[in-house]
DNA sequence: GTCTATATTCCGATAGAC
DNA sequence: GTCTATCGGAATATAGAC
């Protein structure tokens, strides 16, 4: 119930009940009755914002993506050495992904839900604009391996968006703890790593011992 | 349809025919009535061989993932230099990923919809020999830092399924190619990523020129 | 072991009063 | 701009014939 005294309804107010709906559920668990309750009306109010539900839904999507990649896709643009550009670019995602839980929900919903024309314009919207980017430094970082850059930029997406989208079941692993959550040490984490490597004490030890 | 010829179901009958369903339109968008057209029955049918909705995805769950990790953690369980190991794993996890796009979509679905007593168990059942191995040989590649263990193989994790995840939508970015689909080169890259790193050029090239 | 028929509930959406 | 009342359809699940 979030209009405890306003009596209309706005726009946003149904925007703002539904995205964490349809991110929790998906668009087919979520009903237009229990949107209307979220925001403390009967479900035909609904309609007289939005013309159905399948509007609704994309009205969300897109009031839940707009602008949210921003700050880390500016961070590419800046200035300076390009591995410090990158890494600020990682900083930045992982704080803002982590920060707004429902963005990272229904990235996966719509990733695994969005039909050609809906994934198209998502990229074309949201995604393109990052990601074309952030090929751009990585072609910087490593100016002999153009070709994979597509390749590196899907990876260190990956390395950011995995750990937050796997935190729900990696907390049951042994050896996990709490610390393994804050953004600071994951970002720490993905820095190294895409710096260091991971197998390259290995490739000093020449011929480890068979155990 | 799926029995053009014999007569009575079986319970694997429906299991085939469920899991690419559920796969691709997640639980709340499959009806008992698409199952059972797809199986080539009538609804009612399908409640002689599971007491109800909720339990056929379960089966189907257990169905679909049960021994599907065997073969990338046997390689984990090998003898020989835990790098070899570490990259035989990926190869395979790759591969078998690739071969199985139902098992892929269900455990992102899982994922997103698994309340805490599923998710425990599918850890419990699925994960937990695979993932408590890969750390194990990331200790024995990386000695020294045996606190970041669980971190780095979530980012092995990471870049093997995001690159899979992500392939509907990435076909939109520009200077995408069909050839990134491919396995082998996806194993390459992430092999080489580990070992190599992505930022080491510009950590030898000190100062880059300010663009 | 599968069928037809159906009970019950819930869905998205509309009509019309206020 | 939101309400009550309701339509038409589809959902899960059951009953009982065969």
């Amino acid at each position: 119930m979030l209009r405890a005294t306003a009596k209309r309804l706005t726009r946003k107010d149904i925007l703002d009940a539904s995205v964490g709906l349809f991110a929790r559920h998906g668009y087919e668990g979520v009903t237009m009755r229990k949107i209307a309750a979220a925001v403390g009306v009967q479900a035909p109010a609904l309609y007289y914002h939005f013309p159905d539900k399948r509007n609704l839904y994309l009205a969300v999507m897109a009031y839940a993506v707009t602008d949210k990649l921003d700050s880390a896709t500016g961070a590419l643009n800046k200035d300076g050495p390009p591995a410090l550009r990158l890494q600020e670019f990682i900083a930045r995602l992982i704080r803002d992904l982590d920060a707004d839980p429902d963005l990272l929900l229904l990235l996966q919903r719509e990733r695994l839900d969005g039909d050609e024309e809906r994934l198209k314009l998502l990229v074309k919207e949201v995604f393109m604009t990052p990601f074309v980017a952030l090929i751009g430094v990585i072609k910087e970082i490593a100016p002999g391996r153009d070709a994979d850059a597509l390749l590196a930029a899907l990876s260190v997406i990956g390395l950011v968006m995995h750990p937050l989208e796997a935190r729900a079941m990696v907390r049951f692993i042994p050896g996990w703890y709490p610390e393994f959550n804050q953004t600071d040490r994951l970002t720490h984490h993905v820095c190294e790593l895409l710096r260091e490597g991971l197998i390259r004490q290995a490739e000093k030890t020449p011929n480890p011992p068979l155990v």
